[in-house]
DNA sequence: AAAGGTTTTTCACAATGTGGAAAACACGAG
DNA sequence: CTCGTGTTTTCCACATTGTGAAAAACCTTT
């Protein structure tokens, strides 16, 4: 008779009336309610009250039509805040990896510096070695670049201004007009670039991933040795960013930007 | 002994257990859930289960921790798009995180308290940290004083009654005649200012947007840190709030009140 | 291999949730 | 106004259902 593995009954039969009341716009009866889910009315209106009293319900007493409650809207949108970008992720970086044989890579912003949280690695027996957990100073960073050139002008001033522009190699953006002329470029072609400007001999191409609020929230790149990432291949390996990391914003629900032209 | 008005007692704990979940952004082990709600270790893990076999609780095997899941962020979701606002308020908070520097929220009164329900975050160092969902009382929030504001004295009056004013700060309003002195001056100005009477340290410069239906259904704001939101600077972004809030209500084809009385 | 820390599963018991039926409403029509 | 029909809400006896202690299955660490 009992099913064992059909968990809590009350809770799944809960759940199931928030479904119920989510796919209504304009709310529903008990009544109504209780008939789709083949709930005794009296039983709906327990569950429903239960539901109230921790603001996951909402009922209008003037029209007594129940609607999902502020507090299931608090909940889901941890949903939406989590960093859980990672695990959608690995695939895209897993199949950068394999188009473009160099290490793939997938980074946020953290404060002041970039710093890489997932990476997927080439197979090449020369290849980038840059631990995740790893912090780069964003100006010097492709997915620092990609994630800042979304910003506004100002924005992205005072965080220069805060962050400084230490140079790590002879390569890097040491003023601001060099960043802002960057910033241009990046802006223009879709994809940013570090042409060694972290690492002497490192390339990396970057673009930005956007989340459900139409922010850029993280950014997967590809990096190599200079040698390998050529100028005759930038483009191609552009695109091919540019692309995963549109779908990856698929993916995840983001919206890229409103209506930029 | 039992308290009969309790509601279901096995839906409550699993809307505690969610509610627990949502607070963690990297999620939370079984028996950790089980210690901060004073479950049962194996009561918990039953209605985590059935949370997770509806899909509003995610479980990571491989590191044995559990999230909130899909479910309750589609549930949830159902909330933001009866609030009609929210997508289209989100333009208008981005160009106002864009002009202060400060981060930009959204927020609707439910029941007696002020809930944030929509959020662009600064892009500073030090940043207001106030997730989306977070309840705060009417009083001591610049978006809830914008909004009740518009209702008349006994509305207010009932309210306060009702809701109590219980004091967050040293500079939270604690009597009637304060809270109808920071009306008159609200009233006054055209845009409401909490100087922190929630959160010391914090600022915040609210302004009401109104429905067609000629009421004000929600409120818009800028919070900072009063470092940063200084007194120079309030009037110009009391008057940028009341513009953009404005511009907003327009766009929702909302009504301001007959300015003649 | 044993020792702590987990996460799962099991199970006997009774507390808990259940649904029928009745009471309290709310409206419209006569 | 009173009745009638649709609700929503409360009550309560009953056994189905949820419960938590404890044991089992898993891990990492030593």
């Amino acid at each position: 008779m009992k099913s064992p593995k059909d968990g809590v009954q009350s809770v799944s039969r809960a759940l199931i009336l928030l479904q119920e009341l989510a796919r209504s716009d304009d709310g529903v009866r008990v009544s109504d309610l209780a008939r789709t889910t083949g709930l005794a009315v009296s039983t709906a209106h327990r569950l429903l009250t239960t539901l109230e009293q921790h603001g996951f319900a909402q009922f209008e007493p003037e029209t007594t039509l129940w609607h999902v409650g502020r507090e299931a809207y608090a909940v889901g949108s941890a949903f939406g805040r989590r960093r859980n970008f990672v695990a959608p992720a690995l695939p895209f970086l897993k199949r950068l990896r394999d188009v473009t044989r160099e290490t793939a890579n997938l980074g946020i912003l953290d404060g002041n510096q970039l710093v890489t949280i997932s990476q997927v690695e080439s197979r090449e027996i020369m290849r980038a070695i840059s631990n995740p957990g790893g912090q780069v100073p964003v100006f010097c960073s492709g997915m620092g670049k990609a994630i800042v050139a979304t910003w506004t002008d100002e924005d992205i001033k005072a965080l220069a201004e805060r962050a400084g522009l230490p140079p790590m190699t002879s390569k890097s953006l040491r003023s601001m007009d060099e960043v802002f002329d960057d910033i241009r470029q990046t802006r223009e072609r879709r994809y940013a670039l570090d042409d060694e400007e972290h690492v002497t001999g490192l390339r990396c191409v970057a673009a930005e991933v956007w989340s459900p609020q139409g922010e850029a929230v993280c950014a997967i790149s590809v990096s190599g040795l200079a040698a390998r990432i050529t100028d005759a291949r930038l483009d191609s390996i552009g695109r091919q960013i540019r692309k995963a990391a549109d779908d990856l914003t698929q993916q995840l629900g983001g919206t890229p930007p409103s209506q930029s032209k």
